[in-house]
DNA sequence: GTCTATAAAGGGATAGAC
DNA sequence: GTCTATCCCTTTATAGAC
């Protein structure tokens, strides 16, 4: 057993949580170490280019731990899937989600993209590969639903949006509201692009 | 002519631009009357409470600014008025304008509002009370074009919370293609709930 | 590889001359 | 009311003992 993993994984697990708190610059590195009860060289022996190495790893791990929510929320599709449903059934799981976290940032990767995207291209271009493989992912899922290119992608594009803005909504207001009214308002998209795209 | 309403004012669109840019935390004071051409005891002077006083300052002055905006992107409808090409067309505006901001932040509120939502309850307050105007102008809006309460205020939100999402991936991702992907999706949220509520 | 001490820079805030 | 100098604290990052 090697506890080298342990410290490693508590330093991201510790820095996760209080960049969705407290956002990227407001962190200290001195706080994260101190959060993850490791000793402040660790952080830069495990992330030797500093705090930069440390965002970069927190986006990609959070990313790549949300992609697999979404296929969780989200499975293969049967042939008479309601994707409407499905979509507001996320939702409704969000919000519900948003209030158990006490409105802290249900998503990791949102506070950071917006501070560091006119600031730091690495740390923008890790976001924006994440948020394109939520995108991907459920655009996968609608189109499976038989929705078809480009259709799918734009609307995974639009829920995805929705939900990041109805959370910034929530988060600042203290309320599940946004987020339920956008549930209401992504199954009316995703209904009116079956409509337009399947004629049905 | 007196000169120290200048200074003021200076301070406070130095400060917005910086805050827009960068985010709050990361903005230091000083760099604010650098760019604000200002000596640095002036901003103590203008906000004894510091930082959080002119951060209160920015997001009001820029809340009150942004309602004036939506005002005139959404004047008063006309009997045979199109709610929802009206809000597809202020969002194809939208997206010329980050376009036009080289990808700046669009939105003054929408970095702070998530950085400080679960760390400074006065900062957070502001933020929510400056979306509610936004959402309250645009209600009344849709109101006017034959939607009840509370489907329109509903409706509302879920039109900011979607202009605010797709702000952030068109940061992220340097692109416009997810604010006009949402323009499309705007509209179509507006149509279903118009037909859901008037029946049309 | 763990941990501490310290460097070098920048943060917010203040005092006080003018 | 303008402006400067400075205080004190925290920041990121590094050096080097263990």
């Amino acid at each position: 057993m090697r506890t080298t993993g342990d410290t490693r994984a508590r330093i991201v697990t510790a820095a996760t949580e209080l960049f969705r708190r407290q956002g990227y610059a407001a962190t200290g590195m001195k706080q994260i170490v101190a959060e993850a009860g490791a000793p402040y060289g660790s952080v830069y022996h495990f992330f030797p280019a500093g705090k930069a190495e440390l965002g970069e790893e927190v986006i990609r791990v959070s990313g790549a731990a949300y992609l697999r929510l979404i296929a969780d929320l989200f499975p293969e599709p049967g042939p008479r899937a309601d994707p409407a449903l499905a979509t507001a059934e996320a939702f409704t799981a969000a919000a519900r989600t948003l209030r158990e976290l006490d409105y802290a940032d249900p998503c990791p990767v949102a506070t950071i993209a917006l501070e560091v995207a006119s600031t730091d291209e690495t740390l923008r271009t890790a976001a924006a590969e994440v948020f394109d493989s939520w995108i991907d992912g459920l655009a996968a899922y609608y189109t499976a639903c038989g929705i078809a290119e480009p259709a799918a992608r734009d609307l995974a594009t639009s829920v995805i949006g929705l939900l990041e803005g109805a959370f910034m909504l929530g988060r600042t207001s203290r309320s599940t509201r946004p987020v339920l009214a956008a549930a209401t308002a992504a199954a009316a998209v995703v209904r009116a692009t079956r409509t337009s795209v399947t004629g049905a």
